[in-house]
DNA sequence: ATCACAATTTTACGCGCGTAAATATTTTAT
DNA sequence: ATAAAATATTTACGCGCGTAAAATTGTGAT
């Protein structure tokens, strides 16, 4: 609390005793100067508040204090949450976030790139749209910028990529749906923006081949982010035409699920694994909401903490040591199963 | 697509023919400089690629072009899609938005104030935590830079407040809920961040009243943002301990509901207004995931684009104006019925 | 006490742009 | 065509800080 507040950075020098290239040192990293300097930086700091200017700082420094993180769709709980714990990750690492969402388009990740560009971050945590992305400007961009790509793969791109080992995770729903009861349907939209669906159709074929199990797939039609809207029309038009073989649903990610619950519940199937029931169903993500659904929804579970905890990790060391990866580091986490009512 | 790259205004001074403070005009205002100028500036534009430093652009402009955003939890679908529109008309408006979540968090609030307030943004956009908030700490970032409220008033903080009608909105739900079946129940936290709450709580009381019927609350713990969990346990309780004196239900907001009918569920309560039905469940907010509940859920739904809408016109208009409004100007917008299988 | 070394201060310049005032030029109205 | 008004240019300075180089001071060990 002071009555005379300070301006610049200038006037903290000469009330606080300490020059200004010293504070400026200090500003830009306190453990860089001298302990007993830095208690007399602090000692001034408690009561003169001042915070140096940002844009001045910006403009000057080889690298800003910015992390851009850039997820493709905020409105999915999935995302908010991954990006509220690496926006705390970053913070925590003496960094600024810039949160930014893409909203399921092209046309707007490709505006975000441009955004953090003219913000010149230190690097850039991103998670892809996928099918969607214009990979040449990724490319470039990755190129310019350090950046640390996760949840959706894009070829090689990137420094390093976290995200979910599919195969592991689908072969393990797989295998569970079919000790407990007939083997599953595939649920999925034909054309996904998400490579890791891909990934999981491939990976659901494999695991029914690696039983002697013949795979099938119901493939809906749907090309935007509302996913439990495909999922609900989806659902609707599979039960109605009779696409069920099998009594058991796999589906490619919890949002579709959430709309094929809906469309089971419509049409009057019971969904769960008691007697009574019409339908097992289960999904993919542990989705915040997937405890919610009516019945609670099976499903493997992320470790999206581990997933921010170490992408977070990896940009910082990439900013730390200035240097690019030679070869970009692919790290897949496994996924565990969550055994609930529905399947 | 150029060879040489244009470094700064100096640069496409010389290779546009224009002098660098008409540049600079131009860049803070298209419109502001002759059509013949415009033209020749956005000429060399299409060959010389180049973008003003935004650093210090904002150092020297007495006003930045940033516009903030807070929202009290983008975890939550609702925020996350308003907060979507609004990030859209800012940027239509010519402004950057700078979107904040505070986590439902009174420290992270402030932290986002500070934050902002660093950035010195033209104007920000405020939807506030409620009960949670620091109000002593807003009034004084309202002081400072021109804020705008919506979603959850404060007092009379803030130049202006758009929100719901929850008069309206509540004794609506509770007229229909009044003539399809039994009077509801009220289902809500005993002690909500959101000062909203409390004025559905108190319409509710009313609505019972003006039609001569005994208001009955069901009033259950929890203080965190996580309103399904909080709902799922509290409908647990209350189904448990029979806590239903009616067989009509209206939940504060959709994520309680959401969680209660996931109570419902699991004590076998079959829901909706058919026969066969032991429970009416409603909500109130429309929320995304309102309609694929099981039972889809009858709600009110928020008007949230016209909220979105007109706060954006009026914190841009206070900007233009630089005037601050001589007194706070509250707007509400009426709640409409979405009539779903649920109740 | 002496030396070697690290940290700090002094001095000075630059970043890229905003902005103001005076001047010159163009446009518009008469 | 001419005057008046609008717009552009020139010139100059400042914003708040980063950073480099040289000079100075402080630190720790012998």
């Amino acid at each position: 609390m002071s009555e005379s507040k300070i301006r610049n950075m200038e006037e903290l020098a000469s009330v606080s005793g300490i020059s200004r290239p010293t504070l400026s040192k200090y500003f830009n990293d306190p453990e860089s100067v001298r302990a007993s300097t830095r208690k007399k930086v602090e000692a001034a700091l408690e009561t003169y508040d001042y915070q140096p200017n940002i844009y001045a700082m910006n403009q000057n420094r080889r690298l800003t204090k910015n992390i851009g993180i850039v997820v493709p769709y905020l409105a999915d709980p999935f995302f908010a949450e991954i990006a509220r714990v690496i926006e705390n990750l970053v913070i925590q690492g003496g960094f600024r976030p810039i949160l930014l969402s893409s909203h399921g388009g092209t046309g707007q990740e490709i505006e975000n790139l441009d955004s953090l560009r003219s913000i010149r971050p230190a690097g850039v945590l991103l998670a892809p749209l996928g099918r969607n992305s214009d990979v040449a400007a990724i490319e470039r961009f990755c190129a310019d910028v350090p950046t640390v790509l996760f949840d959706n793969s894009i070829g090689d791109l990137g420094e390093a990529f976290f995200g979910l080992d599919n195969p592991q995770s689908i072969k393990m729903m797989v295998n569970y749906l079919h000790e407990t009861g007939e083997p599953p349907i595939f649920f999925e939209m034909r054309t996904p923006t998400n490579p890791n669906a891909y990934k999981r159709r491939n990976a659901y074929i494999e695991s029914m081949e690696a039983l002697d199990l013949e795979p099938k797939l119901i493939q809906i039609e749907g090309d935007t982010w509302d996913f439990e809207d495909i999922g609900y029309r989806g659902g609707l038009e599979a039960i109605r035409t009779r696409q069920l073989t099998t009594d058991t649903v796999l589906c490619s990610n919890d949002r579709l699920a959430i709309g094929f619950l809906a469309a089971a519940y419509e049409c009057g199937l019971r969904v769960g694994s008691g007697t009574g029931c019409a339908l097992r169903v289960a999904g993919h993500d542990d989705h915040p909401y997937a405890r919610f659904t009516c019945p609670p929804l099976t499903t493997v579970a992320q470790d999206y903490s581990a997933i921010a905890t170490r992408s977070v990790e990896a940009i910082l060391k990439l900013i730390e040591s200035g240097e690019r990866a030679e070869q970009r580091d692919t790290t897949l986490f496994e996924g565990t199963l969550i055994k609930r009512a529905s399947a």
